[in-house]
RNA sequence: GCGCCCGUAGCUCAGCUGGAUAGAGCAUCGGCCUUCUAAGCCGAGGGUCGCAGGUUCGAGUCCUGCCGGGCGCGCCA
């Protein structure tokens, strides 16, 4: 509809540029937008605004103008040049009665598109730290990135979600530590568990898991580990190089392949987990990526020879840094620290270095907001390097704030008392979590209460939505029970039945589908789409309230099943795009 | 102090990237179930779009400065 309607404009300026009426080229495209009050019509466009000052005219004259210069059209009902100059175009019912038809031909692919299959895109979302379970904020990156991924391909671009595991570094050597004290423990030891050690029941259940795997193969007595550690905070020393030491100790007292083997159950364990976490929640990867892999391919120490060999590194105080200055970063930035051990950052690098070396044509990372000072120094390397920042966005998501009785829930996976994603799961359902996680753009807080969600999940938008689904099928189950005919092909030749208010009203926002997907891709913005359903439910329980579809006439009955069967199909497709069920019936409403 | 995000109805938020009279859900009040699921529908009240300037035909939307809230400013990850 839009397109035919910026293909006749388009006839018209041209008919006005070649007659000499309109000065030059157009400065800006000729868009088409919806209008925002259906009172000025179905479609309105603002050109004659935009060309007045150029063209030395009245905005209304020249509006006039083009609608005079306009090619006729069997879709197009009537246009008006209303306000102080806009060109609002009312459609024909039967251009909108001809959207069931769309719907129903295309099913599952209505609203998708392949405007963006030239495109590859490359999103990397999650991420978390395998040091522990996935809590609530993760779930916000989980859904978000998932959603933002679906849109993507639904217009067409091929996907790669990838999670990039941390599974090297300083906080997964406080993991293994924190296992293998537990299991000092489990041995028999008594010790007194650092303060900055993880600290949550699954470190317990990782080191009994060693345990029984191994017995008291890596068993030291505690003295012993302890020997010459600088004391923790509590006994007055400092936390960090109290941690730090025992991580030193473990490296020390167990083999390299045995530390490894500690290391590795904790990361392994936890990694299986937060996969299956987020695979109940619907979220799936095409490619889990090691943090370790890169370098122990060297592609960390080629990303850092790179750049020496574009001359954006010096020594200082004994370490290598990044000049990222030179590309608007605050600061420059240690990449080899003056122990030799290469930074997060370095790995960083190599790893979006990485990303662009596998072609796609844009790179997409989703964090959590705490992160954004990181982005200028990751575009500086990637300018640095001389690929192009522009092909990298970094989407950040506002944490998720809980609340439980009406107060602020602390979140801390050090101190093990963060809710999980799995819990939030198994309270609201996936279903709710999926919707609420995407109702809000991602730099809006967002604040999910627990006890509503828990104790009154009626409220929750995504059952509106579903049960809207739902009554389309049972429409069809009673059809059967009442043992009615329906003829598809009859529905379709009768469209031009559908003249109710409701019906129009209906139509007109069923239309609206595939421009709610596009814009909802292309700005990463699923909470549109999720918007847009609630509309179209609303637009169907009014037509449901206000009008019966199991009718006596078979042409209008047939007609208005195909309608709401389109209704159906939108709905069905705009849910699965944000990971939500489409179920064909509601389950009983429990008591409470 | 510097940087990023947010500020719209009592509460939680939309506002289609600068368009016409600022919307929705909760909450409040008033209606609708012998008829396809009332997890629904219809109606009412509720606004200095944080404040002050600026840009233009037009600003909730763009620019500047304040005010308030959140988050960052490591040789941690």
């Amino acid at each position: 509809m839009k397109q035919h309607l910026e293909h006749l404009l388009g006839n018209a300026l041209a008919g006005l540029h070649s007659t000499g009426a309109l000065p030059g080229p157009l400065a800006s495209p000729v868009t088409i937008e919806r209008t925002r009050d259906r009172a000025h019509g179905d479609f309105a466009c603002n050109i004659a605004l935009t060309l007045a000052k150029s063209a030395r005219r009245k905005p209304r004259e020249l509006a006039e103008q083009i609608v005079a210069a306009l090619p006729a059209s069997d879709q197009v009902a009537k246009v008006e040049v209303a306000g102080p100059g806009f060109i609002n175009f009312f459609l024909t019912p039967a251009a909108f009665q001809n959207v069931v038809n769309e719907v129903l031909a295309a099913g599952a692919n209505y609203g998708r598109s392949t405007r963006g299959a030239a495109q590859s895109i490359q999103v990397e979302f999650v991420s978390a730290n395998p040091t522990g379970p996935l809590h609530v904020g993760h779930g916000r990156g989980a859904a978000y990135g998932a959603a933002v991924a679906d849109l993507l391909e639904a217009i067409g671009h091929p996907v790669h979600r990838e999670y990039y595991v941390n599974d090297a570094g300083r906080q997964m050597d406080i993991l293994a530590a924190s296992v293998w004290l537990r299991y000092l423990e489990l041995c028999g030891e008594t010790l007194v568990f650092p303060i900055n050690g993880y600290k949550g029941d699954y470190v317990w259940d990782i080191a009994a898991d060693l345990h029984r795997a191994n017995a008291d193969t890596f068993r030291y007595p505690a003295a012993t580990v302890f020997d010459g550690v600088p004391p923790d905070e509590p006994a007055g020393g400092d936390k960090e190089a109290h941690i730090d030491a025992l991580i030193e100790r473990a490296k020390q007292l167990l083999s390299v392949t045995d530390y490894r083997t500690v290391f590795d159950q904790g990361l392994n364990v936890i990694l299986d987990d937060i996969r299956k976490d987020l695979a109940e929640f619907g979220v799936t990867y095409q490619q889990w990526y090691s943090e370790r892999s890169l370098t122990e391919s060297g592609a960390v120490d080629r990303a850092i020879e790179r750049l020496r060999g574009s001359g954006h590194l010096y020594e200082k105080d004994g370490a290598l840094w990044f000049r990222s200055t030179d590309y608007g970063d605050e600061k420059d930035r240690v990449v080899v620290r003056d122990n030799g051990q290469k930074t997060y950052f370095a790995s960083d690098i190599a790893y979006h270095m990485d990303k662009l070396e596998r072609g796609y044509a844009r790179v997409i990372d989703i964090w959590g907001a705490d992160h954004h000072g990181y982005v200028p120094r990751v575009k500086a390397a990637l300018a640095a390097l001389g690929d192009d920042p522009a092909k990298l966005d970094v989407l950040l998501v506002q944490f998720a704030i809980l609340y439980k009785d009406g107060e602020r829930m602390q979140m801390s996976t050090r101190s093990g008392e963060f809710v999980t994603l799995r819990e939030l799961r198994h309270e609201v359902g996936n279903d709710a979590a999926r919707f609420f996680y995407v109702l809000r753009k991602c730099e809006q807080h967002l604040d999910f209460d627990l006890d509503l969600a828990k104790s009154q999940s009626n409220d929750n938008p995504v059952y509106y939505i579903q049960y809207a689904h739902a009554r389309v099928c049972s429409v069809l189950r009673q059809l059967d029970e009442k043992g009615l005919p329906r003829d598809a092909a009859a529905g379709a030749a009768n469209l031009g039945r559908l003249t109710e208010t409701h019906e129009q009203a209906l139509l007109y926002t069923l239309s609206r589908y595939p421009e709610v997907l596009e814009a909802a891709a292309l700005s990463h913005e699923p909470h549109q789409l999720a918007h847009y359903l609630r509309e179209l439910a609303n637009d169907f329980h009014a037509y449901y309230n206000a009008h019966q579809f199991l009718v006596d006439d078979a042409a209008l009955r047939d007609a208005r099943l195909n309608l709401i069967l389109a209704v159906r199909q939108a709905l069905a497709n705009g849910l699965q795009l944000l990971g939500v069920s489409a179920p064909d019936a509601m389950a009983e409403k429990s008591a409470t």
